[in-house]
DNA sequence: GTCTATATAGCGATAGAC
DNA sequence: GTCTATCGCTATATAGAC
């Protein structure tokens, strides 16, 4: 955990830096510390000099990587707030921070998606991630069902709402390629817009 | 492309089962040609009467996967049906062929955003199964336009509407685990309604 | 068609010089 | 803190017996 400095300036950042865009653009097993090093500036013993190991290196990056997002979307929560200001901020800024660090947001996705933690035996980072992942659905959640509160939609559940909108967000890139002249803001009002009605608003 | 039978019924389609599996659970680069004889009930060796290498093994796979959902998706359109119908129909049968073939849609998901086929130079397989994803998504802006002539909806674009829809469809399995009590034709219909509600439906 | 044995190559990680 | 050299291991793929 360390100081919580985010890796430093130095070399040990730049190997996680490499390590978000190396592992999310061809995954850990075939991403060498070889690459790592290359991509740091340096060669591949040099990044004992500050991890145990490859695995060290993908906990504390995708550790990192989800601090990063919880800080951007989670954390910028004002829970005083009207709720459907509150819930349209959550989506901007979930969408923003997607287009922003698409490498890191993909390489998280990837990694989380593939249970690679588990399988690699890193249960309590494992834990920690899919903790963090689940603060952010709850936050979702309440939200969304505070609004409710003063416009009632009985039917629907809160949660596979939340689950829809993360879902939409999570794929944000696609749209990029798909809608590449419109801008990060243009999409996060479309987002917005999407999930405005998927929680049954006008 | 062989005589497209999908596999016949003997080691080589008992390995194309495995590779779905494995390279789904932990990834293509993890996953060991013991590995795959192994599910498959013979050594590693024997996969070489069979397939010339690892990478052939994962092209047969993931194409198998995707003309599998292609049939069970896209061919089952009915174009001469009403439009609400057909977009009914295709969503509903997108979320239950995900549920049903988890493990088989897991693995493609992976194998396609991880780009993993163009890493290992496989650009015409990569192409053929990018074209795929296209036409689908092709089906389903098109049955999108046709719903709006007949009630209109000016201000929303199809095609992201079209993407929206594949997001939530393709996450299916997440939803699973947060509502573990339903159905797959429960949940499929839960679909249906934000499916609906996403293209601007009551 | 499957096996055992093996060739060849590349990986993660360490030792020790600088 | 980084390097060169290397260990120990495991992977893909092949050769040849059955």
């Amino acid at each position: 955990m360390r100081g919580g400095d985010g890796g430093g300036t130095d070399t040990r950042s730049r190997l996680l830096v490499a390590a978000i865009e190396l592992f999310g653009a061809r995954g850990f097993d075939s991403t060498t510390m070889k690459d790592l090093g290359a991509h740091a500036g340096v060669g591949a013993p040099a990044a004992y000099n500050h991890f145990a190991s490859k695995d060290e290196i993908l906990v504390e990056a995708v550790t990192w990587a989800m601090e990063a997002f919880a800080d951007a979307v989670t954390r910028a929560d004002v829970p005083t707030a009207p709720a459907l200001e509150r819930l349209e901020r959550v989506v901007v800024n979930h969408v923003l921070w997607q287009i922003e660090h698409f490498r890191l947001a993909r390489a998280n996705d990837l990694l989380i998606s593939s249970d690679l933690l588990l399988r690699i035996g890193q249960r309590e980072a494992y834990r920690r991630i899919r903790g963090m992942l689940r603060a952010h659905l709850d936050l979702v959640t309440g939200i969304i069902e505070q609004i409710w509160q003063q416009s009632p939609q009985p039917k629907l559940n809160a949660r596979l709402c939340a689950l829809a909108i993360g879902s939409i967000c999570d794929d944000v890139v696609k749209w990029y390629r798909a809608n590449g002249k419109s801008s990060p803001e243009e999409i996060a009002a479309t987002f917005w817009g999407f999930s405005r009605r998927v929680i049954g608003l006008s």
